[in-house]
Formats: C-alpha cells, structure tokens, sequence
DNA sequence: ACGGGTTCGACC
DNA sequence: TGGTCGAAC
C-alpha cells in the first residue's frame, strides 16, 4: 500500500504539526469553564454514556482513554466533564472542528508549502524559509532564541551536566555544525514562532516535529506532547529507528505491520535492515518493498502537497445492531438527511472556495439475514454530481438501490414484498473530484444557489423528477419503483431526454418558455443563467446585453493572472451552516477583481483566485452544442475537456493558445 | 453490538 | 474509470 518515492535529492526541513486533543480544545475554547479540568468529548449516543473520541490531558491522567464509554470515563474519573459533538440532522456534525482546523491551517500556511493532512495535522515544508533564515540571520546571530524554541527536544542531544535548555541553546548556536542539522535549527525556531502564533490567534496549543522528511516529522510530533516541539537531527536517525516498534511508524499500524512481525520476525524498524530490497520486494512488491526499505533508513521521499482544502466531503452514519435499517423509506430517510449535510456543504465549498464537485459516491454496508453468505459487501455506486439537495438525494436513492440489486443477487428481484432479508448498518454519501471553477464564472454560483433552494420544494419540481442520470459507467439507475418493470425502464433512458433544470429566477422563467420541448442542457441553462442572473435593474440589464457576446468567461481567458488555485490562497471556511451570503454576486459581470470575496466568513489576508473549471460532461448531449453560438460552444467545448485545461494551466499562457485555437469549433 | 465519522492513497 | 481495501486520526 505504501509506495516508494523517488527521493528529491534534499535535505529538506520538514514540520508536522498536530492540534492537541483538538476536539477537546475546541470545545473549552468554546466554554472555558472547562479548560484545566478533566474534559472529554463523546459522540452522541445515548447508550453506555456515548463514545470518547477525544479526552483531554487532564483526563488522561486518571487513565481515561479514547474508545472508552462514557460511563467507564465517569468511573475512573468522576469529575470528568463530557462534552457531546454537536448533533445535526440526527447525526454527529464535526463542523465546528472543521473550521476550527481552518483557523489553524490559515495561521501554519503563512512560511511555507503547507498540506491539510487531516482535520487537525499539517505538513509544513519549510526548506526555503530555514535557508533563507541561515542566510540572512542564523541563530547566533540572533538576538536571543525564542523560549518556546528553546524549549525543543533535541533527539541525540547528549545532556552532559549542563543544564537541558544550555545544551539546546548550544545545539542551536553551533556554527560548526553539519549544513543540514542548522538548516533544522532554524526550521525549530520557525516552528516555534508559528506555533505561538497560532496559541495567540485561535487560543490552541499543538505539538510539532522537525525533520528531513515528513515520515520522521510525523513520528517526532507524538514525541513529546501536548504543547511541545521535537526536532530530529540526522545523527539521531539511526539509534531513533534501531529500537522503535514498527508498529509506531505510520502505515505499518495495520495488517502491513503485523505481517511483518509474523511473518519476517521483524519486532523493530531496526530489524528490517537485514533485509534486502529485492527480499522485501518479493514479499511486498516491488513499492511497497522498496518503502520498506527506505523507511528502515530513515528515508522517504514523500513531498509535501500545496493542498488547504479538502479533497473530498463526506458524510455517513452507522446504525449499528439493533438499529440497522431494513425498510426502504428508513434509509430514504436517512439518505435525505445525510445528502442535506452534504450539499449544504457542497455549496458551502463553492461559496467560498469556488470549487464543484464532480462525483456523487455512495457508500452502504449490510448485513443478510438468515443467510449464510452474509458476509458479502456491499458495493459502492457512484455518477456524476448534480447540485441541487433534491438532485443529490434522487441519485444517493438511486445509487442505494442500484447497489442493493447487485447485494441480494438477482435471484430476488420478484416483486415488491421480498421481506428484507437485507439490513443496513452503514450509510454515507460522499463528494468527489472537486475542482475550481474561474472567477470569470462566478454567477454559476448564482445558478447554483437557485438550484438548491428551490429544489427543497420538490413536488412541482417536475423537471427533476423527470430526470434520470445517465451514468458514465453504463449503470443503470432506474427510479425505484421502477425495479421490476425494467422494459418501462429501458424506454425511458433511451429517450434522448436531458436534464432541464428547476429554476425558478425571473430570468429562467422566461428563458424556459421559449424552449418548452425540455430539451434544454444544464449547461445550456447554466449559461442562460449566466449571462442573465441577478440583473435587476435597467441599467443591468443593458450592460448584459453588451457583454452577452463578449461573456466573461471569454475575457477571463485573455486576464494575464487569470490562473491561480484556491490551495494556494487562503482558507476560507463555511462557518454558520446555511447562513450563506446572499450577497453581491453581480460582480462576475465585470472584470474579475484580484482579492475580492463575496464571502461573510473568509479568513486569512492573502488574496484568493481560483481558476479552472469543468464540468459534467457526461451530461451534456454533444449534438446540444451545435446550436449554439459559436463563441459559447467554443467555452463548452472548453469545459468538456478539463483534464487538457488542467494541463495548458501548468503550460502557463499556452491555455489562451488552446482556446483560440477552438475558438471556430 | 461497534470508537464514529471522515479522509486519503493504492491497486486492479 | 469505478470500485475495493486499508490506514489513520
């Protein structure tokens, strides 16, 4: 599973950072009251007291830990404090701890590369900042190093006599030192500095480790916490891995490290130096081997992503024994409301960061009842995303169904009252493939917007309900009532029919009249919706008609800065849920603006632009695109192939080349 | 009948 | 590509 990396020849400076008890943090920055006492804070669950999935310092002195119940956490420790995660839709929402690990990415990306590796860890690649800082202003000849510095552990750091903190302040002084260990001194004090910078501006400690390479960073953040920081010298390498369990090292937690200790008899990562790379590569193929065996010296080429936003959403929920689903409507219910989180945060993503998603995912699991093959999964479905809660809800419905045919077999398709011989223990939806969309586009947003609040009306939405997707995959993903009745069901897909769209603007209303016959794209709309959203006055509307041959899009494409991804802009987060900005989105029919953001609850002070787009193309019916304007086609042409946009946009300016070069299409 | 809910990466 | 599996927090 782990793959080997061509190592960048480096000597890179490397921080992980990990957020202490993060849950538990967040929860007494939000009620004080309980900071300095034993805290934990238990997913909702009325049974045994709730689940512990965070327990703070002082809690874990009277030895509560996590997976513990909350009733065992009150035993040995009755004065714990249990605080639930907030509860939404009859589910755990983590959206607070989200955005709370937002605040802290936005504070960590300032001094280098930086990855969101997970609600509450960051890498930071710090190279650039550390040579600089050797260059123009080493530690000696610093005025003083900081305390917080100061206080780093120093693997290897032999502590003759003197005092700890003397002999790091040696360690950090010694000019005579390798390049590479002074290059990692000054990633410490660096690290040290953001770290009280994030104390400072959102109130929470974490703990860091510096290395050469994110997999001795990551083992160095858990070295010593909470509120610490460890720094891993080169000549600390060798003894640090001679005795470490494998078990310690990331990636080997699982099956991977037990086979290791089964099978090869290797208790530590030392262990693993008597084998050869081509022994390992014969048990573990050739990548995973070739990990091994780096790993075991300490190497590992993996680079830190320039990545601050998430690269999917998800959201599930278990029902577990007793309260497994085993009526269609439960888990329509349920669907409903896991697909409401979903797109709400989905639209959240796009308000903010100007980003789609592309693909809808869903996930069951099951178990069978008297049957002996219960052990069978249940496969996971996907197709392509449409926005809209209404929209995603149909399809997660579709998807389940088109999953639980393939999980009882095909033996079972009688009829209506097959009594559930199936029962479902898990549940979640998931969005994938996002991408950003241009800042000359963004009254899609607009489109968007409508799109979801008026398809929570569902019932004279009548376009929706006529849809059906077409899946890329060839599957078939017949409404459910529709089950047995699969002659009814084929005639319909064969139907050329596309999507239209259930918008209820002015504008669309109008535009919908004159092209009754239903066969209007969702992209044919969106464009529609484009170039016509939001124009409530005269005035407006008169300049949208000017522009309706020059539409923006075409402008953003001759903007020089045009490209730019959100990763590398600030963070923005979806604060209160649903409370989106219904604010001024006519901006889009003017040139794009460098920095502006139309969001309430944006934060950091770099500026953001967010470029690249593309859509569903499997949706669109080609033979739609000829009758359009050619100036229009040429951009839907455009937006059909992303992954050659994707490519120009790394080319830099040869991305205008490629489009004009469509231009005529 | 359980640490739950997420997210990510690799493989085929 | 979609789907499965595994790992981690």
């Amino acid at each position: 599973m782990p793959v080997a990396r061509p190592e960048p020849s480096d000597s890179r400076v490397i921080a992980h950072i990990d957020m202490d008890c993060f849950y538990v943090q967040v929860e007494q920055r939000k009620q004080p009251t309980l900071r300095g006492h034993p805290t934990a804070v238990v997913q909702y669950n009325s049974w045994k007291g709730g689940g512990l999935i965070a327990v703070g310092y002082e809690a874990r002195k009277f030895g509560v830990k996590r997976s513990m119940r909350g009733d065992e956490a009150k035993k040995v420790c009755p004065d714990i404090q249990l605080v639930q995660v907030p509860v939404a839709r009859g589910k755990a929402d983590l959206g607070v701890y989200r955005n709370a690990g937002s605040e802290v990415v936005s504070i960590l990306s300032r001094k280098g590369r930086c990855e969101r590796a997970s609600i509450d860890e960051v890498y930071l690649d710090l190279t650039e900042a550390a040579e600089t800082m050797l260059a123009e202003s080493p530690p000696e000849r610093l005025d003083g190093i900081s305390e917080e510095a100061l206080k780093s552990h120093v693997l290897g750091l032999h502590l003759d006599g003197a005092s700890t903190r003397d002999c790091v302040r040696a360690w950090f002084l010694m000019s005579d030192a390798d390049h590479r260990d002074r290059l990692l001194a000054c990633g410490a004090i660096i690290v040290a500095e953001l770290r009280h910078e994030v104390l400072k501006e959102t109130e929470f400690t974490c703990s860091a480790g510096i290395a050469h390479n994110k997999m001795l960073a990551k083992l160095a953040s858990g070295m010593n916490k909470p509120a610490q920081q460890t720094v891993v010298p080169l000549s600390s390498v060798e003894k640090l891995l001679e005795s470490l369990p494998v078990k310690k090292m990331k990636q080997l937690g699982g099956k991977l490290g037990t086979s290791l200790q089964v099978d090869l008899g290797v208790n530590t990562v030392g262990d693993l130096l008597q084998f050869s790379e081509e022994k390992l590569q014969e048990r573990y193929g050739i990548n995973t081997g070739t990990w091994l065996w780096n790993i075991a010296r300490g190497i590992c080429g993996e680079e830190v992503e320039d990545r601050l936003l998430p690269k999917s959403h998800g959201s599930g929920k278990t029902f577990p024994g007793p309260q497994a689903l085993k009526t269609i409507s439960s888990v329509q219910k349920w669907l409903n409301e896991l697909c409401e989180e979903l797109s709400e945060r989905l639209l959240c993503d796009l308000e903010e960061n100007k980003r789609i998603a592309r693909t809808l995912t869903l996930h069951a699991s099951a178990y069978k009842l008297n049957d002996s093959e219960s052990l069978k999964k249940f496969p996971s479905k996907s197709c392509p995303l449409r926005y809209g809660i209404a929209k995603i809800q149909e399809d997660a419905l579709k998807l389940f169904h088109a999953g639980l045919r393939e999980y009882i077999g095909i033996y079972h398709v009688r009829s209506k009252e097959c009594k559930h011989e199936w029962a479902i223990t898990g549940l979640s939806v998931s969005a994938s493939k996002i991408v950003g969309i241009p800042s000359g586009t963004h009254s899609i947003m607009k489109y968007f917007h409508n799109l979801n609040q008026t398809s929570t009306t569902t019932s004279n939405d009548i376009c929706t309900q006529d849809a059906a997707p077409l899946s890329p995959s060839g599957l078939h993903l017949a409404d459910p009532q529709m089950d047995t009745y699969e002659d009814e069901a084929r005639t319909r897909h064969e139907t050329p029919s596309l999507y239209t769209v259930a918008d209820e603007t002015e504008v669309c209303k109008g535009l919908k009249s004159g092209s009754e016959s239903g066969l209007v794209s969702e992209l044919t709309q969106s464009k529609m919706d484009f170039l016509g959203a939001g124009l409530k006055s005269e005035k407006q509307k008169k300049k949208f008609e000017k522009e309706k041959g020059n539409p923006s899009i075409l402008r953003f494409f001759h903007s020089p800065d045009a490209f730019s991804f959100p990763e590398h802009g600030r963070v923005k987060t979806c604060q209160e849920s649903g409370a989106s900005s219904s604010g001024d989105l006519l901006q889009e029919n003017k040139q794009p603006i460098a920095g502006t953001s139309i969001s309430t609850c944006s934060l950091g002070r770099n500026d953001i632009r967010n470029d690249a787009w593309s859509y569903k193309s499997d949706e669109i019916d080609p033979t739609v695109l000829n009758e359009l304007p050619p100036e229009i086609q040429a951009e839907v042409r455009a937006w059909l192939h992303p992954e050659k946009r994707a490519k120009s946009v790394k080319r830099g300016s040869s991305i205008v080349h490629y489009f004009s070069s469509r231009a005529d299409l």
